[in-house]
DNA sequence: GTTTTAAGATACCAATTGGTATCTAGTGGA
DNA sequence: TCCACTAGATACCAATTGGTATCTTAAAAC
C-alpha cells in the first residue's frame, strides 16, 4: 500500500500543475493536500519546506518539457526540419500542453524576483539549456551544409525563443492560437532565409 | 493638511510598483500601509476591495506606460521612426523602466487565469491598445509611402509584440540587456525590409 | 462659531498561512 | 513473531491574510 516514492511523485506531479497554472506564491499547501489526498505531514516528510517544494516542481516541469522536446527534436533529420520541430511544439503549448498553464520557464521568470533567488537561478538554468539546445541544432546545420554558415546563432537563438515565449503568453491571455500562429509563420520565413 | 484625492493618488502609485514588481496576489494590503503611511482604514474608503485596487492600479500602470509610448512616437515623423520609438521604449524598460518590476501587461498577463478575471480583462484591454498603436503607425506609413502597402499589419504588430515582451522577460531574468538589444536588432532588420 | 460631513486611524474579526511536534500504523528485516 | 523504522495522519502553533465596525478629527458649509 505505502510507497513513498510513488507519494513524492504525485506531490511533485499535482504541486507543478497547481505552481504552474496558479502561481507559486498562489498556491497553498492546504491545496495541495486537497488535489493528491495526502496530509501536510507527508509533503513535510518528503520536502523541508514549501520553497523547496516550489525548486523541485518547477525543475520537475522543466525535465518534462525539454525531454518532451528533445523526443520531437531527435524525430526530424535535418537542421531545418528540428527547427520547425520547435515551432511546432511550442505552438502546441496552447492547443495541447504537455504541462498545464503555459511555460514554466516564463511562469517562473516572471513570478520571480529578488525575492524568490531559488526560482530565479532554476529558470536562468531552463533558459540557457533552451538556448543551447537551439544553438547546437544551429551549429549542426551549419556543420552538415543545411544552413548558411554565417548565421548568428545566440542572435537567432534569441529571437526564437523570444518571440515563441512573448506569443505563448498572447496566445494564452486572448485564448486562442492566432498570435502563436503568426509568429510561427515569422520564424518559419527567417529560418527559410538561412537555408542553403 | 488632508487631501483625499492625493491619498487615492499615493494608493494607487505606490500598490501599482508593490504590485507590478512582486505580484498581485503577493503583494498584501499590509505591505500596501506599510509603504504608502496610510492604515488599512485610508485604503478600503477609496477602495472597496483588494481586487478593485488590483484592477485599478493595473490600469494606472498602463495609462502611464501608454502616455510614455504615445509620447515618443508623437516625437517621431515618419512610421519607420515612430517604429523604432517603439522598439527603444521597450528596451528602456530594463535599462530605465517609466514602472519598476517590468511590463504591466506581461506582469498581468502571466499572473491572471480564470480565477482573476478582472486582471485578465485588463490585460486583453492593454494588449488590444498597444497592437491598435501598431497598427495605426502601420497604416500611416503605407498612406504616406513610406512602407509595403501589401504588408500584413496585424501579423508585424504580433510579431513585434511577442517578441519584444519575450525579450523583456528574458533581459530581466538574465539581469542584462543582451537579449533585448538582439531583439530590437532583429525587428529593425524586419522593419527595414517593409520600407520602400 | 457651530454643525455636518467624511477622511483616515484604531481595534477588532474569522479564516488561512507555512511550519512543527506528536502520534499511529504499515512494512521490511531479524 | 516481534522489533525497529519510517511514512504519513493529526493536532497544534503564532503570524498574517482580507475585511469590517467603530471612533476621532480635520475641514467644508452654514
Amino acid at each position: 500500500m505505502r510507497d513513498p516514492e510513488a507519494t513524492r511523485d504525485k506531490i511533485l506531479k499535482k504541486s507543478g500543475i497547481l505552481f504552474n497554472t496558479k502561481g507559486y506564491k498562489a498556491t497553498s499547501i492546504s491545496e495541495i493536500t486537497d488535489a493528491t489526498g495526502f496530509t501536510k505531514g507527508a509533503i513535510y516528510r518528503h520536502f523541508k519546506s514549501k520553497e523547496e517544494l516550489e525548486k523541485e516542481s518547477l525543475f520537475q516541469l522543466s525535465t518534462i518539457m525539454m525531454e518532451e522536446l528533445r523526443r520531437r527534436i531527435k524525430e526530424e533529420l535535418t537542421a531545418t526540419d528540428k527547427l520547425l520541430a520547435v515551432l511546432r511544439y511550442f505552438e502546441s503549448y496552447i492547443s495541447k500542453p504537455v504541462v498545464k498553464g503555459g511555460c514554466p520557464l516564463m511562469n517562473a521568470a516572471i513570478e520571480a524576483d529578488d525575492a524568490h533567488p531559488v526560482l530565479r537561478k532554476t529558470a536562468l538554468k531552463i533558459l540557457d539549456i533552451l538556448h543551447q539546445s537551439l544553438v547546437t541544432i544551429l551549429d549542426n546545420g551549419i556543420r552538415y551544409k543545411q544552413l548558411k554558415p554565417d548565421l548568428d546563432k545566440d542572435h537567432f537563438a534569441t529571437v526564437v525563443i523570444a518571440s515563441l515565449e512573448g506569443a505563448i503568453m498572447m496566445s494564452k491571455l486572448r485564448n486562442n492560437n492566432v498570435d502563436i500562429r503568426r509568429v510561427m509563420k515569422h520564424l518559419e520565413n527567417q529560418l527559410n532565409d538561412l537555408r542553403l
